[in-house]
DNA sequence: ATGAAAGCGCTAACAT
DNA sequence: ATGTTAGCGCTTTCAT
């Protein structure tokens, strides 16, 4: 067992609250005590308990982090939260529920068990409703995260689709020198309409021209599709633009440029989703996501203040896509 | 603040006692009453305050990991790690010291402060002194990761370079067809000069000639460094096989391969290194790594044991090189 | 300025 | 089978 409050005081010979009030430098304390006290803290290592003042304070520095996947999209955002949060002396605990209903249960479930200070949530587009109970049922600080609203109660940080639909396009409009062509969703879900929506949007208010070829994308789309459209796109021999929202989808038109190495210069790639972690290997297309830093410190900075004032009126923050630019 | 067990016990008219005795399935409670009490905790929603009762166990069950740095090669281990933690109901604490000193000392405190049940730590090739002074301190269930070897004490579980090497040079061995290089480390450091030593010993073993030309590599190598080479290389117009150690190195030698695209072909790739997410691009090149998964799995399953048996010897978990042929 | 005592939510002897 | 009590490590009144 690691040395604790009573020993210190026994050593110093005060008592445990006079340690106590050193600790958390309390005013009242006679100098010569607390330099006295503080020497055999040190002198003995000893580091206070945080579970135990927590238990006593009634409070709590845990962070429960909920991501949908474990997709390494998150990553970045994940890594930076760490230290994010650690300004505030947060902890943050990483769960994935890997859109899993009963595994979802089963966190939220163990979440309440061990009691924390907040919540930051990665909305999934489709089903939100039941993680929305669960977070209300939480009932401490959330913040939820993308363009998915789960609730009007709670504070949220996203970026929005249309925004970086509308980012991707310009920088399309700014590089395109023939045939563009757009990978784009199925349209079977309402979260896949309302992307199509925004990047129709986007092509038409950076003047491309409805007639330039398009093809269709993303999120849940396989690679082999993609590998199947571009390679059709590559027997036209055309250059031109590729703009996708997936890695998935990016990943199989990436193969088929692969494919036909010859033909790889001659295209210019620019994607709706971050493609970064491809750059470290040498392959910087230029690209448009959700800005993963601003939405840590983002996520941080709601967290906490909503921590500290609890009753404070929901904030939502919407943040500017990030633009790689090669 | 939450439902209490006093709540439940004033509820059910029983005692807090007999609420606790009914959550932990003991069985010296009449059935009746356990019906009962469980009746009114899921009516009121009870759950357990795992702080309070882990405060009470003297108990816990958090497992802090320390990585040396927010590389994605340990995402994969991450994530997995969570769920081979989450078997034995414990959950993990992700800590990142970036190879920064004064980092690792405030990571150690505040770890010591939120007391835990152990530590999993990827043992840093330098400085690995300080790290295993700090993890002896803790005091705690400990697991080392990585071929470093921290102190005799701890459990340790990682996958032998010399085994990595051997494999990798096995693949190249049966796919070669052309000069081999072989990007090696500058051997200014003491795991440098193992690494290299490692590798030469399997070319040996697998009869590659050493007058295969062979340049060098790695992990602090810049991807600078592996474009010049490989720039190089190419210019030998000689197919062959690239086997480096290295993401960084490796993304330099990719992105110089993409220069001169028309020559991708004719090259092989193997690579000591995780390659797994470029994969996903398409870019399925064999590579030869430490098992993520399996070192996942046999750290949870050391930590557990070690938590349970703290008298145990220590166990040294030796693993086979994962590889990916293309 | 210092200490005694109560309490945070829970468990574990030890009664009854 | 059930309740009483003490205690985990800490903070916080409230006396002194």
């Amino acid at each position: 067992m690691a040395i604790t409050i009573k020993e210190i005081a026994t050593a110093a010979g005060v008592s445990k609250s006079l340690v106590s009030k050193v600790i958390n430098g309390k005013p009242d304390v006679a100098p010569e005590t607390r330099e006295h006290v503080l020497q055999i803290i040190e002198q003995l290592e000893y580091v206070p308990n945080n579970r135990a003042r927590n238990l006593s304070l009634g409070s709590n520095k845990d962070i429960a982090v909920i991501l949908p996947s474990s997709n390494y999209v998150y990553m970045r955002f994940i890594f930076r939260l760490y230290e994010e949060l650690r300004r505030y002396a947060y902890n943050a605990n990483i769960y994935v529920t890997e859109h899993d209903k009963e595994r979802e249960r089963s966190i939220f479930q163990s979440i309440r068990a061990n009691g924390l200070a907040g919540v930051a949530c990665f909305i999934d587009p489709e089903g939100s409703e039941e993680t929305c109970n669960w977070l209300e049922k939480l009932n401490v600080a959330t913040v939820t995260l993308g363009e998915e609203l789960c609730s009007k109660k709670f504070d949220r940080v996203f970026c929005s689709e249309k925004d970086m639909a509308l980012e991707t396009c310009r920088i399309v409009s700014e590089r395109s020198a023939g045939t563009v062509h757009v990978l784009m969703l199925p349209e079977s879900k309402a979260y896949e309409r309302r992307r199509n929506h925004c990047i129709r949007t986007a092509l038409q208010n950076c003047g491309l021209k409805a007639e330039r070829v398009v093809f269709c994308q993303v999120s849940e789309v396989s690679a082999e599709e993609g590998l199947r459209v571009t390679r059709d796109i590559l027997k036209l021999h055309s250059a031109g633009i590729i703009c996708s929202l997936s890695n998935v989808l990016t990943a199989g038109c990436l193969r088929a440029m692969n494919e036909s190495p010859h033909q790889m210069h001659e295209f210019d790639i620019v994607t709706l989703g971050d493609l970064s972690l491809l750059q470290d290997f040498g392959f910087s297309y230029p690209f448009v996501t959700f800005p993963s830093e601003a939405m840590a410190r983002a996520t941080a900075d709601l967290l906490h203040h909503r921590i500290s004032h609890a009753d404070a009126p929901a904030k939502v923050k919407k943040l500017k896509p990030y633009c790689h630019n090669s």
